[in-house]
RNA sequence: GGAGAGGUGGCUGAGUGGUUGAAAGCGCUCCCCUGCUAAGGGAGUAAGGACUAAAAUCCUUCGAGGGUUCGAAUCCCUCCCUCUCCGCCA
């Protein structure tokens, strides 16, 4: 969320950095709602204060209210309620409006309208398709390993069963993924509840606008996690960080929860998009204005596991047009698949600024007897699971049939080679 | 699901209608004193908001939301959460 306030301040400026993520931002109806707001509170609280004065007099000389203190206070009494009334409405309104607002774009991010503005910024390893190379569904199938059908009785399309050895894979991966952020990055492991409230769901930004993507039980209002950045972006909520906490890194492994409506009809092979997938997320919180290295750490820590996967994968850095709606910058990592011939995003790594910790009113105390600033968030996926799944399929198929396992899993496996059936 | 207890400032913990935004203690900050051993004294120490150049000032907030009242942390209602016991259950 965006402050009222900043907007009040440098409207043409966020007008314009506001364009640049398609958003048309109404300055009237801010300038009229601040205008408003201010007169409201101005005359409550000229009320409230003679209403106090009148009140602790009383107390003070000890005696009871005269008859005609009792009827101007109940008169002000009302006056005062009607103009609260009117205020919260106020309030709502301008608050509803502040969060469909999307982030504004940091300087460095290039300007482009959408995704084909995108920039590759690097590529490790090389994009190769092999005369034997298979697309996973075919692999998995063979193998005995992913059971679509399976899914598809159960729960219907976009659901994907692993059995054996891909179950055990799956496990593995998400072992080793979260190992290396705790142990090599320095993470802090967190196991989140799936299930989360409303504010929960606005604080990180997925409320209101995208809930066409949420899985949402209506009877207590709790909602399915579309990303564990909800749940970790949550940690502190309504709290002050105390001096020289940060920066707090978390980490956590968990389903993914996506109705997909937006992508009716596409990807629909596979799993590469399904409804509910694993994720292993990475979360920081980092003094304000620190984000810059943190995001390019967060990057590496990334590109690391890729890497030791063995997997060719290439940086794309967003332009400002395909920038999520939260987030002021933005890297993903693709993978190469050489048997469905495309890249996948596995990684989307996005600093968000004090946008999400505004929205959670999560603070922190820069130094001791300091005022409190909003902390800066980043999140990223390190990383998703089923695309990587895909990725190690296709990338590992001998020609034999067989799939060979990366080194760094056999570990968590107990085996090397997922053998043809 | 049933019965009971409770939710107060960074923490502990007072406070059942009127100088209580909140005693006291701890912690923390600053100052003073003292050179001898985790010593003493003093001052300060909530977050938002309105106004302001800044300050002063004012408003709100004692789990959340309503209500009663001239006035509520204190009374009433609803909801949420925590703890104990019972029931049920992985």
């Amino acid at each position: 969320m965006i402050s009222l306030e900043q907007l009040n301040s440098y409207p043409d400026r966020y007008k314009k950095l506001l364009l640049r993520k398609n958003f048309n931002l109404d300055l009237d109806l801010i300038s009229s709602f601040s205008k408003d707001r201010k007169e409201l509170i101005t005359k409550s609280d000229n009320y409230k204060q003679h209403r106090n004065y009148v009140s602790k007099k009383i107390g003070d000389e000890k005696r009871k209210p005269f008859q005609e203190e009792i009827v101007e206070m109940r008169n002000i009494g009302e006056k005062i309620k009607i103009l609260d009334n009117s205020l919260n409405e106020i309030q709502e309104n301008i608050n509803n409006y502040l969060l469909t607002i999307p982030n504004i774009p940091s300087d460095d991010v290039p300007y482009g309208n959408d995704d084909s503005q995108n920039i590759e910024v690097k590529r490790f390893g090389e994009a190769q398709i092999y005369k034997h190379s298979k697309p996973h569904w075919e692999i998995g199938s063979d193998l005995g390993i992913i059971d679509l059908p399976a899914a598809a009785g159960m729960s219907g399309s976009r659901f994907y069963v692993l059995k054996g050895y891909g179950a055990k894979l799956q496990r593995s991966i998400s072992s080793w993924m979260l190992d290396t952020h705790v142990d090599r990055h320095g993470y802090i492991e967190i196991d989140p509840p799936y299930l989360v409230k409303r504010e929960t769901m606005i604080g990180s930004g997925n409320l209101p606008k995208f809930e066409d993507n949420l899985y949402h039980d209506h009877e207590t209002d709790l909602w399915l996690i579309p990303t564990a950045e909800v749940a970790l972006n949550s940690l502190h909520r309504n709290e002050i960080i105390s001096p020289f906490m940060l920066p707090l890194k978390y980490v956590a492994r968990t389903p993914s929860f996506r109705k997909e409506h937006t992508a009716a009809g596409r990807d629909v092979r596979g799993i590469k998009r399904v409804h509910q997938f694993e994720k292993v997320e990475m979360f920081r919180f980092v003094e304000k204005d620190k984000d810059k290295i943190a995001l390019e750490e967060m990057l590496e820590e990334a590109t690391y596991l890729c890497k030791e996967l063995g997997l060719t994968y290439r940086i794309i850095k967003l332009c400002t047009g395909d920038l999520g709606f939260q987030s002021a910058e933005t890297y993903d990592i693709e993978v190469w698949a050489p048997g469905s011939k495309e890249w996948l995003e596995v990684s989307s790594i996005s600093t968000c600024k004090e946008f999400q910790s505004r929205r959670n009113n999560t603070r922190y105390r820069p130094d001791k007897g300091s005022g409190t600033e909003f902390p800066f968030t980043l999140n990223g996926s390190g990383l998703a699971l089923p695309r990587i799944i895909i990725s190690i399929l296709e990338n590992g198929l001998e020609e034999d049939g067989s799939i060979s396992i990366p080194s760094v899993l056999v570990k968590y496996t107990g085996w090397d080679k997922i053998p043809k059936k």
